[in-house]
DNA sequence: TGAAATGTTGGGGCG
DNA sequence: ACGCCCCAACATTTC
């Protein structure tokens, strides 16, 4: 009889979940673990909105080792080695298996494990789960990082998309109840003061709850989605970002399922353009293949002309109102009390409200990205640098930084009848469509006919979106012809 | 996965 | 019939 870990970090899931599967081949004992070690020093400790997901993403996974015979053995300390050696002490394990994670200090902490377990005669087997294509696997002919997506992507797609690597267990080993797991609810994840009320009713944990919405996304839209992706005002994506954060399916089980359906739907003059979707798929690859070659610009630009960019200083007060939902611009509150209502932004906005804290409050984006990983159900430390980045103008193929939003215009375009708006906004639905996105546009008796103040009932908007625009333009200017970040060799 | 300024074209009103 | 102007629609350039 031999006993093993297995591991549980980003993988919270028990189909193609790889080393749960060769634990299960190799060893008569398996015992699931969860370690909370919230001291070790990772580039960021999740949000508060991050914690209530994994709260409940636990509670899920402990149920279906239990409806399989198992349970999840759960334990927290002040490191991860420290759990697993006890762990190791009390259960006579001889192999630990888990699942990589690709974050730089993530890549820095399992690698101490894995020395320290092997010195102490542990073996130590590890495996793929979270990506399609592990971030040394895809390189350049010369050897080097891409820096730019497309060919990037087409890079990966040469050698083809991954298929599920093993299914789910049958059924599992008994846990021995004399080995003692700590319960989720010690773990202190869920808030105290509630402001989670609204979550339950976009989310699901789980894994179970990620199957349901890739197949609701499968039945409801995958074949619209390059029409309807960027419209907040409909559910036109697929909303599974938190599930595959926390690794609750895997881009595999993702991509071929839909392409699975892709194959069946095709008929005469049907074309399932799944395309698109898993395009998105491939940013997330993407981002995750830029912060293993560049760990530092989780916290500093790639583009090393923004090293010294004036940013404002005083900017406190706006970012709070930012934060809030509170600037005086319509699709930007919108935005930013949808993330505050149900941990979640569409990404179209989340591009809008990002452009207009960097470009027309010139509040450095480390601002916005810290906010972003505090409130989103999703934060993920390398999609939320590559989003910054690239809304700042400073990151691997960014939005060029003369790129600014109008975010009146960008309203007028994506929420068109202003369903959006009007969903978060209400104090301002009376106003007409013309002056919804722009109220400060509005004649005296249309915001009167409304009984609407503006200052009072809704506020005056925090920048002039003109002159902020050129002051901007002015700014960037300005670190035009600072060194630049070296291209990679040719 | 921009917006605004500037340039060009062509239809229609009008003398 | 013709030139002239206006302006919407579209295209190109610039930031």
């Amino acid at each position: 009889m031999t006993t093993a870990l297995a591991w549980f970090r980003r993988d919270l899931r028990l189909s193609d979940n790889p080393a749960l599967c060769a634990a299960l081949e190799n060893h008569q004992n398996v015992i699931p673990v969860f370690i909370h070690a919230a001291d070790e020093p990772v580039a960021w400790q999740p949000g508060a909105a991050s914690r209530w997901w994994l709260h409940h993403s636990l509670v899920a996974l402990d149920g279906q080792l239990q409806a399989q015979g198992s349970r999840l053995v759960i334990r927290s300390g002040r490191d991860s080695l420290e759990c697993l050696r006890t762990l190791i002490a009390e259960t006579g394990a001889t192999q630990v298996y888990w699942n990589r994670q690709y974050e730089p200090q993530h890549i820095a902490r399992d690698k101490a494990i894995k020395s320290s377990l092997r010195d102490a005669l542990i073996e130590v087997d590890t495996f793929n789960a979270g990506l399609l294509y592990e971030p040394r696997s895809i390189s350049k002919k010369d050897g080097g990082p891409f820096r730019v997506f497309t060919p990037f992507w087409k890079a990966c797609l040469k050698t083809g998309l991954p298929v599920v690597d093993c299914l789910a267990p049958e059924q599992m080993p008994a846990v021995d109840s004399r080995i003692a797991g700590e319960s989720v609810d010690t773990l202190d994840l869920l808030p105290t003061i509630p402001w989670d009320s609204d979550f339950p009713a976009s989310w699901q944990p789980g894994e179970t709850g990620a199957q349901e919405k890739l197949q609701a996304f499968i039945d409801g839209g995958v074949t619209d989605y390059e029409d309807n992706r960027n419209r907040p005002d409909y559910a036109g994506t697929s909303m599974l970002s938190p599930h595959l954060h926390f690794g609750e399916i895997s881009p595999r089980q993702v991509v071929q399922t839909v392409s699975e359906f892709a194959d069946r739907a095709v008929q005469p003059g049907v074309i399932a353009n799944t395309e698109a979707f898993i395009r998105q798929i491939g940013w997330r690859e993407f981002a995750h293949h830029l912060l293993y070659h560049y760990p530092h610009t989780s916290n500093r630009p790639l583009d090393t002309r923004f090293d010294k960019f004036p940013w404002r200083k005083d900017y406190a007060d706006d970012l709070r109102a930012w934060q809030r939902g509170a600037t005086g611009i319509p699709i930007v509150d919108a935005g930013m009390r949808e993330l505050w209502h149900t941990g979640w932004m569409h990404n179209r906005v989340r591009m809008i409200v990002a452009s207009l804290l960097v470009k027309n409050m010139l509040i450095p984006w480390q601002a916005g990205a810290a906010w972003f990983l505090d409130t989103l159900v999703d934060a993920d430390l390398a999609n939320n640098t590559l989003g910054w980045q690239w809304s700042a103008g400073c990151g691997a193929d960014a939005a060029p930084w003369f790129r600014i939003f109008n975010p009146v215009t960008q309203a007028g375009k994506f929420d068109p009848h202003g369903h959006y708006i009007r969903r978060w906004v209400p104090e301002i639905a009376a106003l007409p469509n013309k002056y919804l996105a722009s109220p400060w546009t509005a004649p005296a008796e249309v915001l009167a006919s409304c009984n609407l103040q503006l200052g009072r009932d809704y506020p005056a908007p925090r920048v002039d979106l003109k002159v902020s625009r050129a002051t901007a333009l002015e700014r960037f200017q300005s670190i035009r012809n600072n060194p630049r970040t070296p291209p990679d060799p040719a």
